[in-house]
Parts: structure tokens; sequence; C-alpha cells
DNA sequence: ACGTGCATAAACACTC
DNA sequence: GGAGTGTTTATGCACG
């Protein structure tokens, strides 16, 4: 294994999109970056000691005006001395930490890098935690819950976290997900489930392998695992401290978890109070009106919505969220842009209109597809393959919120599109003219292969990259690209939702249009990171073709 | 710069 | 005559 690194936001969300790595990968990986991020704070503290020593020393070499050059000399030894040791103090303290760290199963270091780079403290853990996740990684070895900073006046900024504080509050734990090892460790589940059915659910147990955060020892057989339970997880300090560690991930997760739900909320509830708004609306992030339509159309249609800039409406507080939230690159790629890149992916349109029928149908937001597309896909829903002008108008209107409005405008475009096309044929029919695709012309007027261009591919990731679950084209363009965005491909499965939302989390306040675009070409990647692009590389060859 | 695909607008013809 | 339908042309934009 290579020595972990942390993982900056872009590099997590790339890692997230493209879900490179399984559920419990996620979650070793986030345990490995909360240790990272402890262990940097760490470093911090160490280096800013150093430099304080430094500092201290330089002042004492510059003094200069001590009456006797003998003297300033034996102090300048003297205080050499003490902070050569203090620096060694420092390392010793370094090194126990790595090996705590190490012994955890949560660090995997190599002996030639004893010291990890120093990157900005990513957002994860407040400070209160990081503190008293110190004591409880530590504590069994050097505890003093009398004193809180026990190692080198240790200062995190906040209050003192005794390890003997009580417990916090009570979790909502799933003893099902392998996430968990506290609840298979305290809840008296066993009793009532059948040995069977225990060893099928033990959420420490699985594919032969000892699921304890760090351990995967391989046990032959339930037996030898519940004795491989007893013996190296008994109860004592250091699976205390691996539990406790263990609560904290958890409850970060659950709170995070929360978190975006709310933000969901939040922006579903903008979307739908945003399509009231006026067209007009200046506010970049306005994502209904951007993609509303374009402005010719917004402009010019004779039937100009109800909502005029003179009504007003209530005045929304823009949501302050981190450049998570949609940017302003992002709303222009809804429009017009869009529907270029579905259409010239060809994106499974049914599927991308399945899985966001409710979307489309309550959010104004033009569905990311030709004109073309869009009668071809109501025609082929049909019972009979056919329907008339006005079904299809129908069929718009039923599937889209956004061609709700603007009748004249989008209607004349569906027959010119009709008459355009040959690949739409009329028939007559008894109850009058049908409209028919054939499917043969369809296709040819269609390139079917997304090509190598590496250029092409960077634009997708970086579109991607910035813009929310939301962006229905994407998701269709990831789906074509086998690059399933997490939400979509996280829909059911709750361990991963909660750990991708943990981890998007991370990303608050980071994701913008600079970032993204740099995401790629980032210098300085992490052999993490390395690991996770060579396993996307393997598993989607063609993204890699030049 | 140019060709292509697409959206939009509009004029026109035809039918009911 | 008006509405709905179908055809055609023109224009502008984005993209390769």
């Amino acid at each position: 294994m290579m020595t972990p690194q942390v993982i900056t936001p872009q590099q997590m969300q790339q890692i997230l999109q493209q879900q490179v790595l399984t559920p419990q990968q996620l979650q070793v990986l986030i345990q490995q970056q909360q240790a990272l991020m402890l262990h940097q704070q760490l470093q911090e503290f160490y280096k800013k000691q150093q430099d304080q020593l430094q500092i201290q020393l330089i002042q004492q070499q510059h003094a200069g005006k001590q009456p006797k050059e003998q003297q300033q000399q034996q102090q300048v030894t003297t205080q050499q001395l003490a902070f050569q040791q203090q620096l060694l103090q420092m390392q010793q303290l370094q090194q126990q930490h790595l090996m705590t760290l190490q012994r955890q199963g949560l660090l995997s270091l190599q002996p030639g890098q004893p010291t990890l780079p120093l990157q900005s403290l990513a957002q994860g853990m407040i400070p209160t935690e990081l503190q008293q996740l110190w004591k409880e990684v530590t504590g069994s070895h050097t505890v003093d819950d009398g004193a809180c900073n026990n190692h080198s006046s240790l200062d995190l900024s906040t209050t003192c976290v005794s390890s003997t504080a009580p417990p916090k509050p009570s979790l909502l734990i799933n003893p099902q997900a392998s996430t968990n090892g506290q609840a298979s460790v305290l809840t008296p589940k066993r009793e009532s489930m059948s040995h069977e059915e225990y060893m099928q659910s033990h959420p420490l147990y699985g594919h032969g392998v000892c699921k304890w955060p760090g351990c995967e020892a391989v046990c032959e057989d339930y037996s030898s695992f519940i004795k491989h339970l007893n013996s190296e997880h008994a109860l004592d300090d250091r699976s205390t401290a691996q539990c406790r560690v263990q609560m904290q991930v958890v409850q970060q997760l659950e709170l995070q978890l929360s978190k975006d739900k709310e933000r969901l909320q939040a922006m579903m509830s903008h979307l739908h109070v945003k399509s009231t708004e006026p067209k007009a609306s200046p506010q970049p992030l306005n994502l209904v009106s951007s993609v509303t339509l374009s402005k010719t159309a917004s402009e010019s249609s004779p039937q100009s919505l109800p909502h005029t800039p003179t009504t007003p409406t209530t005045p929304l507080t823009p949501i302050t969220q981190g450049p998570s939230v949609i940017t302003t690159t992002s709303i222009h790629n809804v429009g017009p842009i869009r529907r270029r890149y579905s259409d010239k992916y060809n994106v499974p349109i049914s599927s991308d209109i399945a899985q966001n029928q409710e979307f489309y149908k309550n959010a104004e937001v033009r569905p990311p597809f030709t004109y073309a597309s869009l009668i071809r896909q109501a025609i082929l829903e049909s019972p009979e393959k056919q329907l008339t002008l006005n079904e299809i108008y129908n069929w718009f209107t039923r599937m889209f919120a956004y061609f709700r409005r603007n009748a004249a405008t989008w209607k004349n475009a569906v027959r010119h599109n009709l008459s355009l096309h040959k690949c739409f044929v009329r028939v007559e029919n008894v109850k009058g003219a049908v409209w028919t695709v054939d499917e043969i012309e369809f296709q040819k007027r269609r390139p079917q292969k997304i090509s190598g261009n590496p250029s092409l591919i960077k634009n997708i990731q970086t579109s991607h990259a910035y813009c929310t679950p939301l962006n229905a084209a994407l998701q269709a363009s990831m789906a074509e690209n086998s690059i399933p965005l997490y939400t979509t491909a996280s829909m059911g499965n709750p361990a991963l939702t909660s750990l991708a939302s943990a981890m998007r989390e991370e990303l608050n306040g980071v994701i913008d249009h600079a970032t993204s675009n740099g995401s790629d070409s980032s210098p300085g990647r992490s052999p993490m990171q390395a690991i996770l692009l060579e396993i996307h590389r393997l598993r989607h060859p063609q993204h890699y073709q030049t």
C-alpha cells in the first residue's frame, strides 16, 4: 500500500463522481483522510513550534547587545541546545503519533517518508473533535486527563475536552452498515438472531475478511473470525479508541448528511420558486431564468409569460452556499450548449427522461435534447409508435414544465422539425394524419460514437465537476460515458449516499469554475490520486485514448 | 473563415 | 374567417 496523502477537495470530487471506489474503500479513505487531517494538524503545530524556536534563536543571535561576546556565544549555545532538545522532543512526539496512527490501521507510512506534505487543513472535523480524537488516539499511552493539552501545550484553540467526558448523544446506528463497528460490538442483537443470520449479517465480517477498521485479517470461517475478534479486538484501550473514532466518523457523516438534505431541499424549493420569478432577473444564479429560453425567444416571444419584470415577486434570499452550488458557468451550460452535448454524444434520452422525470415536470429546465430527439421520443413512447401533432404537443407539455410556456414558439419549432427532418414520416390515418419515426433516417443524422478527443472528454469532466446533480444533461452524459454521478448511482444505497454526502461536504466552498478547470492538470497529484486515476483508467480506457 | 446543425421566427398554403 | 396543420425560407448562434 502506498502512503496515503490528503486528497484535495477537487480530487475528492473526482473520486466521488467517477465512483472508482466501493463504499468500503470510501470508508477507509475517509478514515485515512481524517487521520491525515489530525496528523497535519499536529504537523502544523510542530512546524509552528519549530518556527517559533527558530525565531527565538535568530533573535538571540541578533541581539548583539550583550556586554560580552563570550557571554553571548554561551547564550546562543544554550539556546541552540535547548532548541535541539525541543526538536528532538517534537520528533519523538511525531514518531509516537505516527506509530499510533499506524497501529490504528489508519495510516501506513513508508520508512523513507517520515512526514507528510504540509497542506492547508481541509474542512473536516472541528478542532474539538480533533482534540478529542487526539486524546483518544494517543490517550492509551500518554493519558493525562488532568491536563488538557498534555503534549507540549497542543493548542487547538478549543475548550478542553476530557476523554472521560460523557459519550455523545445516541447515534442512529444501522447495525447492518459495514461502516459501523460499534454496533456489532455493543448491540445485543445476536441473541435474537440465528447463528446463520448473524453470520450473514455481521457487519464486521464479510468475504472471509475481518472488517474492523484497518484490520482486514483473513478469517477462514465464522468461528475463526469470532476468535480473531475476541483476541485482536477485545475491549482494550486501542479498540475503544478505534471505536470512538468510528463513532466520530459516523456522527460526522450523519451531520453532513442532514446538512446535505437541507441543501437539497433549499435547492429544490429555490428552483420551484424561481420558476415564478421575472425572467429578466439579473441574478446569475437563477438557473431557471438562465435556461428558460434563449435570448431571442424570451425577448421576442409574442406570448410572453404572465410574469414580467414588473411583477415583483418575493425576493429570495440568495442561497449563500459555497461554490458547490450551481455556478454561472454551469448555468450557461444548461441552455443550448447542453442540448448540444447530449445530442452530440447520443445520450440515451429515454433513460435521462425517465431518471429525471419529476425534475423536468416541475422545474422549468429545458430538456437537454433537440426538438427532433424529443419528438422521436414522444412517438416511440406511444403504444402504436405514432402520434398526431396534437398528441405530440400534449406529450411535450405533460413531460416538461418548460414547454408549458411560449407555446407558439416551441409548437412552431415542433412543426418545423417534423417537416424538416426526413426521419419524421407523415402517415394518413383514419382519424387523420399521424407522425411516425423512420429510425434508419434518424440514426443517419446522428453520429454514433463519442470521439476519443481528449479535449472533448475534458470538457465533459470539467463540466460535470462543477455542475450540480440536477444538471440532467451532464448526468446523461455521465451515464453515456459510464461515469455515473454519485447522486444518481447512489440512489437506493444509503451507505454510499451518506458517504458521498459526507465527502461532498468536504468540498464546500472550494468547487468553482477555476478549480474545476485546474483539477485536471493540478500539479502534485498524490499517490492516492494516482492510484484512483489508474483504477479509473483501467475501468474506462476509452476515456484515455489519445 | 467556413460549413454544419440547430433553434427561432415568419410567411405561406391547405384543410376543416 | 379563423384555427390548426404542414411546408419553406431566413437568420442567428455554437461548434468543429
